[in-house]
DNA sequence: TTCCTTGCAAACGATTTGCATTGGA
DNA sequence: TCCAATGCAAATCGTTTGCAAGGAA
């Protein structure tokens, strides 16, 4: 994963490992506000900075839902998986669908993308929902 | 669709009228920018208000894009249907799924918030690819 | 006539950027 | 050492809001 930075003649700093270390504890992506919470040394700009690099290099995975832009660790990293949504308080969190019932969503994926003309290379599964808190 | 309005104490103005009608006519769902460029006569802020009141009233549907709200007329007028997104444009288009595709993604969305214990009100496919013009 | 809706301008929150400084390969 | 990354502040973009004036029921 380094090497993703390094062939682009980037550097994995600290500040940078940092946000990748705790992207890879979160149960759902996170926006650049939420991380900088939670890593107050590190500058909302930089952040920020850190997302949009680390996006380019294929190392995570922008998400958007309500106005903000939550990023995770990408798919080839961390596995395939879906989202459920929170209508109320936002909250995202991650599903992973046993094997026959991902199949049969890439059946409807391919059905999605022939119909339309687009050359499909990814699809996400978002469903809405109210989460057990909000219930 | 005027009475949804109406039972709010709500009124059908001439510009409520042109935000629905141009959402009728499109073929994907707009932002409040691109819907202003087409309705210049009508200010900016009047379109996000009159966005938000159709959006409470169940009329419209919005939906997040690479970090803009884009609305829709909802489903229970338009019927169900799903969005192929282009990840070089960001150009939205509508697909609607054969009944025996939708019948199995409904399976696979139980699925996923049975396991996630989310009340789920509403589901959307959303498949991320490259649009015909930006291959 | 009574409220709801409109227009405009100012306020806001999320994200981006310029520039001098610091730090990693 | 050299070039990319950082920190800070200012700029930008999408969206929201206050308030006075206009319009529908």
């Amino acid at each position: 994963m380094a090497e993703r930075l390094a062939v682009r003649g980037e550097r994995l700093t600290s500040g940078r490992r940092a946000v990748v270390r705790l992207l890879g504890r979160a149960d759902g992506p996170l926006a650049a506000a939420e991380i900088h919470r939670l890593l107050e040394s590190v500058p909302l700009s930089s952040i920020y900075r850190t997302l949009t690099v680390l996006h380019e290099a294929g190392v995570v995975a922008p998400h958007h839902t309500s106005g903000v832009t939550r990023y995770e660790i990408a798919d080839w990293l961390a596995g395939h998986h879906h989202h459920v949504v929170c209508g109320e308080c936002g909250a995202v969190s991650d599903v992973v669908l046993p094997d026959d019932l991902e199949a049969s969503l890439e059946i409807v994926v391919e059905a999605v993308s022939s119909q339309s003309g687009f050359l499909h290379d990814g699809h996400s599964l978002e469903v809405e929902g109210t989460c057990p808190a909000c219930q």
